[in-house]
DNA sequence: ACAAACCATAACTGTATGGTTATGGTTTTG
DNA sequence: CAAAACCATAACCATACAGTTATGGTTTGT
């Protein structure tokens, strides 16, 4: 038997925005892949000012996407990958049948048996 | 065992663009529930003006999100949900672990014995 | 045949947004 | 202690974008 716990609705628009725009899903990605990184690693990879970065990262963490820890005059971020919750959920809610069970379950397999 | 099909890889750009609006979103979320539906009955939906809803139909018919069927004089959309598969392939991807194994395979549990 | 309905496009408008440079606060380094 | 490094915010700019009204092309209904 399956318990399933009801989640509060989280407003899913700030994360839909937030992912929106390329160079904020790329430093996502960055962060993602590579683990916490400082503002100034992330200028170097993003290939744009450090200012943009800075707002790019105001951006996702207003949508609960990234982390933040000052460490002196450096401040560290990190992906806070569970945020992406809404959008899941609102995918397999209006993308349920996009692929096929199998698929599903194909994916799921390959995920537990690396 | 499990065959692996490797997908041609798609821009997921104009996917997470053409979602990151609110409207847009009604639109393709009433169409994924209620079915194919004409530009007016969309219209009287979505609360903004005819041309408004026609240009978000045009968004996501570039993002492969709907599909339209001309009738006449009215045109009915109608959902592509398997257009989605990018953004669910970058989630997979880069959400990886937003959510343990366990969460994961309770989900498809649910979906498989409804 | 004419009027009405349906839809798409054009033309326009205000605001949001992604980028820049400039600046200042804090912390480390020499 | 002075200089440099790191970061955030301010101020500004150009463009993208979501909305509007106006219009015209087809198709249906009377």
């Amino acid at each position: 038997m399956v318990m399933v716990l009801r989640m509060r609705r989280v407003n899913a628009n700030p994360v839909f925005r937030a992912l929106a725009d390329p160079t904020r899903r790329a430093i996502f990605e960055e962060l993602s892949r590579r683990g916490e990184q400082t503002v100034h690693a992330l200028t170097r990879y993003a290939g744009v000012s450090q200012p943009a970065v800075s707002k790019h990262l105001t951006v996702l963490k207003r949508a609960k996407l990234v982390r933040h820890r000052r460490e002196g005059r450096e401040t560290h971020y990190r992906a806070q990958p569970d945020a992406l919750a809404p959008m899941v959920d609102w995918l397999e809610h209006y993308g349920a049948f996009w692929r096929d069970r199998f698929d599903r379950l194909e994916a799921l397999l390959e995920r537990m048996e690396p």
